[in-house]
RNA sequence: GGCCACGUAGCCAAGUGGCAAGGCAGAGGUCUGCAAAACCUCCAUCGCGGGUUCGAUUCCCGCCGUGGCCUCCA
């Protein structure tokens, strides 16, 4: 299986740190509010990349955190007069059944944040043994001198991150930094619900440093496929980089990084702040499939950017329908082309970073065929069946 | 400033080291009292310049242009 590489930028044969099994770790949601089709591209994305690895015989140890201590999380638990773990379960239930409406298979975890403190601290603890970090008045910052390589996601390192443009900021006390690159891994706090008592006085995790304990926690110091959205890369990312790997000493922390594009609506990128949000339960009330979504989701590569269209989505409900149509067709008879060289070209597809636009041409072929009487429908029906099922589609009758 | 994509007919868009899918729009035609619909036909030196090759739209290098991302985000 070959699969792009963000770090080397490049395509690499995936290779395992132990045999057949794949350590897998995506990058969850802040959940403050209902989700949208920006996220339910990332998860499609990565629950395809699963099942194609687990058809392929891997067993996959997936795991996806909660951000559940944040700002957001406080403040609009507080609007809504609720505690945080409240706001926490309503909208992760909410995620699950737009999940599971998408048939997007479930992680084996899910850690909050709020249940890895103790990791968090500890991890903290000995970066600043190792002085990867330092502590200023209850805030303690990575120290990315420390750490040359600071960027290599970004694609630049060392000072030439000072040059990067930035609308917002985050708010962290630049005054107290060594260095301006340096980061947050620990901030005093006193909002109740996401304050937790500490070496350093009572406070709460930065973003960063979250990822990199539960990532630990759940699946050991090093991963094989580390997922999320490209607009993660950079610095969420490149920060757990230099945290996980000051922290276990162990190189590298990831073998993989892979970044899916991100949605879009009439050219701009999806964004709570922008509000230009398509919502997977309005679509799903409005009557599309969880079929259809799926097609319309995998019809471009997940590293491309694309624009969500109501249009678009249309058409690919009519592909989905051909190919439940076709999963009842009768096909031909036995002695009509067999369906071999259209799974091997499935398989051709996907194992070249998941080429899932392709794989559906093939899904459609098979279809075709099968509607047409030209491929046997014994075989046929079946392997449309099972390979639509590694892109999530569900085309055998209830 | 950097990183990553992309640049195929008026528009959208697939694709390939060897005569360039498809859709919309447009032109002509069949049919029709006129029109619509339907059907048929027509419509591309694949951004520019080099290189590799018997041959490049396809691979490599450079340039130009467009877009996305970049210490909020998935």
């Amino acid at each position: 299986m070959h699969l792009y590489n963000s770090l080397t930028r490049e395509v690499e044969r995936f290779q395992p740190l132990a045999d057949g099994v794949v350590r897998m770790y995506v990058c969850g949601i802040t959940p403050y509010d209902v989700g949208h089709l920006g996220h339910a591209l990332v998860y499609v994305a990565f629950d395809t990349l699963r099942r194609w690895f687990e058809f392929n015989g891997y067993e996959v140890h997936h795991v996806q955190n909660i951000t559940d201590v944040d700002d957001d999380m406080v403040r609009v638990s507080r609007e809504r007069a609720c505690s945080i773990a409240e706001l926490t379960d309503l909208n992760h239930a909410i995620y699950l059944r737009e999940m599971d409406a998408l048939n997007v298979l479930r992680p084996d975890a899910f850690p909050r944040v709020s249940e890895t403190i103790p990791g968090i601290i500890e991890t903290v603890s000995r970066l600043i043994e190792r002085g990867f970090a330092y502590e200023v008045d209850g805030y303690v910052f990575f120290d990315v001198t420390r750490t040359p390589e600071f960027g290599a996601l970004a694609g630049v390192t060392g000072e030439a991150l000072l040059s990067f443009k930035s609308d917002s900021m985050p708010a962290e006390p630049v005054e107290l930094k060594r260095h301006p690159l340096d980061f947050l891994v620990w901030q005093p706090c006193d909002w109740e619900g996401a304050t937790f008592e500490s070496p350093w006085g009572p406070g709460r995790p930065g973003w960063h440093i979250e990822c990199s304990a539960m990532a630990q926690k759940h699946l050991g110091p090093q991963l094989d496929i580390h997922g999320g959205g490209k607009d993660l890369r950079y610095p969420h990312h490149d920060s757990e980089i230099v945290q996980s790997e000051a922290y276990s000493g162990q190189r590298p922390y990831t073998g993989t990084w892979m970044h899916n594009g991100t949605m879009g609506l009439d050219g701009h990128k999806m964004s709570k702040s922008l509000g230009n949000l398509v919502k997977v339960s309005q679509l799903l009330e409005e009557g599309f499939t969880s079929n259809g979504l799926r097609l319309a989701l995998l019809a471009r590569h997940y590293r491309d950017d694309r624009d969500f269209s109501r249009d678009d989505l249309r058409t690919w409900e009519e592909h989905a329908r051909t190919l439940e149509r076709a999963a009842r067709a009768p096909g031909g008879p036995p002695d009509r082309l067999r369906v071999q060289p259209y799974r091997n070209a499935f398989h051709d597809a996907m194992d070249a970073d998941l080429d899932t636009p392709k794989a559906i041409g093939v899904l459609l072929q098979i279809a075709e065929g099968l509607e047409a009487g030209r491929i046997a429908g014994d075989t046929g029906v079946s392997t449309l069946v099972e390979l639509a099922d590694v892109l999530g589609l569900r085309l055998r009758l209830e």
